[in-house]
DNA sequence: TACCTCTATTTGAACGTTCAAACCATTAGA
DNA sequence: TCTAATGGTTTGAACGTTCAAATAGAGGTA
């Protein structure tokens, strides 16, 4: 029993209207008879017409899909899965679809950009893992496709031109640092990235203005607040070390700029450690952590584009900035 | 600048021929004389066109996608992301694309394949985490529709009569249990979900396996190797709790369903334990666990599909099991 | 020469939808 | 009574592709 196609014109026979008049009780519901729309739309429901997006799209040129990159799981402790379920959650809501693609750079990206242009014609983009100088928005923008990337345009002029959603990172590591003080902690040490990424910048800058809101540090212990912040790739291993430095140097507790970190500094002795993204492992070893929230950005995505489709553009281009919650567990 | 549409009629007017001679080109290149094939192919190039697969699939019915459900992440330790990221890349390979959706239960996953065939009628569907009495199958195979399980049909008559691709837990965890019985180990435990999980049987059988292979327990020591089992719900704390149970009971190695049970055994105590299925944890904390082959399995499950949808279709459905593999860490 | 076969290519139609324009009543205004 | 405006509905065409059938040309055979 093969599913047998309901067109448009199966509506339209069985509810004694014209095709077009199916079409607007579908699109423009405003335009038809009250009687007439209620008996279309038993019609639909009976014979379980649903629009075929194929030819929708020949004819609008909209296809209702929305193309997000699948990320590489590096070291596999990342947060975008979570994402993607919620994206494709609020888009299906919102009447959706998230078609998927792979890609190793900014370059085979954007050639990718061009095949699913050329394909699929997804109605917009979802980026992720901006970073400083990323030449894919200004790609879309330049040729005037929608976009919204989750992640700040990351080293562009205030705010940047395009649409964003992001969470904030500052926010986070200040309300976890502010923990660690209210604790009584006074020397708390940050371990973080590389200079020049963009999310590690900002997550460093939330630890370093707690301190400084807290005023001097105590003159006894260090004269240099700078003394309790180390730089790693990201690695447990380095997170190790790093966390014996700074307990070395007189750190007693320690916001990290992720979870992998976080889980290295842990070993290195019984100091309050305080994680980023509330990953699995986190949630599995109690490592108290901050957890980005992660459907409601993906639904603001979802929003922001729906927004730029289906609605008269607005001016400014949307910018959404989420606060992350500490989860406080048994680690700080 | 707009990105100008190039249609199949731009590159039979650039190559002097009709729309359809392009359209062999591109899909029956052997009906073509070799020099206007030449001359099509360089157009083609010029002009940067791509097939419009709205067009495409007005006409042939076929869309070229593949629609998979992302899963929820439960406890998060999963390992779907993997297999999905595989499963965009080979089939990127093959010429399809991932469209995602979402389900709470079977039912409302039937609910939306009829929507999905209804609006972007996907050429066939990758089902995961099959269990006992799964109805999506058999609802997919009275349509005749395409579509492959990650996950072996559970409970069905032997084999199953569609096409499957599976990782082989039993032999993962039996090597496991032989990597242990090497070391010295005889009283070797298992900690499990509870019964009636096909995965979780299926795993705990290759345990049991390898035991019963390596002769009788030493009697003075436990005349029942059942006592060295125990069930659980699979979360870190009832691991715990198994683990403790077991080494009083005379378990000197830990055999685990999962990473999570295995990191909850973890703290039982300074005994060998695997787990299974390599997550990010278990990379983490140094956990030894069996890791599946995901890209692997993924990019099976897109052979299978091509030659369910484009060769002649074999007449036994393929069914393909993957061995696991044991990356050994610190804990065994 | 007439007829057939084979290869290479072209032409017309169709997939299911929506846009744009046309049509038809009915009501309102002069 | 005629014209204009309004609300509701229908009709024809078009989106870009491929299927099926038609055509043209070259070669072979009787």
């Amino acid at each position: 029993m093969m599913p047998e196609k309901v067109t448009i014109a199966d509506v339209a026979r069985r509810a004694s209207v014209s095709r077009q008049t199916v079409s607007n009780v579908l699109n423009s519901p405003g335009l038809v008879r009250e009687e007439t729309r209620e008996r279309v739309r038993q019609a639909v429901e009976e014979l379980g017409y649903r629009v075929n997006q194929a030819a929708r799209r020949m004819r609008t040129g909209r296809s209702r899909l929305l193309a997000v990159r699948i990320e590489q799981t590096q070291d596999g402790m990342n947060v975008f899965d979570r994402f993607l379920h919620g994206l494709t959650e609020s888009a299906a809501k919102a009447g959706y679809r998230v078609i998927l693609y792979t890609a190793d750079d900014d370059r085979s990206e954007i050639a990718t950009f061009d095949d699913l242009l050329g394909a699929y014609e997804p109605d917009a983009f979802v980026l992720t893992s901006t970073h400083y100088g990323d030449v894919r928005t200004s790609w879309l923008a330049e040729r005037e496709l929608a976009f919204v990337t989750f992640g700040r345009p990351w080293g562009m002029p205030e705010g940047g031109a395009h649409p964003w959603v992001d969470v904030d990172g500052a926010a986070g590591t200040a309300t976890a640092t502010r923990h660690l003080l209210d604790a009584g902690h006074r020397l708390i040490g940050f371990i973080g990235w590389p200079e020049g990424s963009g999310v590690g910048d900002d997550r460093r800058s939330g630890w370093a203005r707690a301190l400084e809101d807290a005023g001097p540090l105590p003159r006894t212990k260090l004269e240099d607040a700078g003394v309790l912040e180390r730089r790693t790739d990201g690695s447990a291993a380095e997170g190790e070390a790093a966390a014996r430095e700074l307990i070395a140097a007189g750190a007693t507790a320690l916001v990290c700029v992720s979870d992998s970190v976080a889980l290295g500094a842990l070993q290195a002795g019984p100091v309050p450690v305080i994680g980023f993204d509330d990953t699995p492992v986190a949630a599995a070893i109690g490592l108290t952590s901050l957890s980005q929230p992660l459907s409601d950005a993906a639904a603001r995505c979802v929003r922001v584009l729906t927004r730029l489709l289906e609605d008269d553009s607005p001016d400014k281009p949307d910018h959404v900035l989420l606060e992350p919650s500490l989860v406080i567990r048994r680690t700080a």
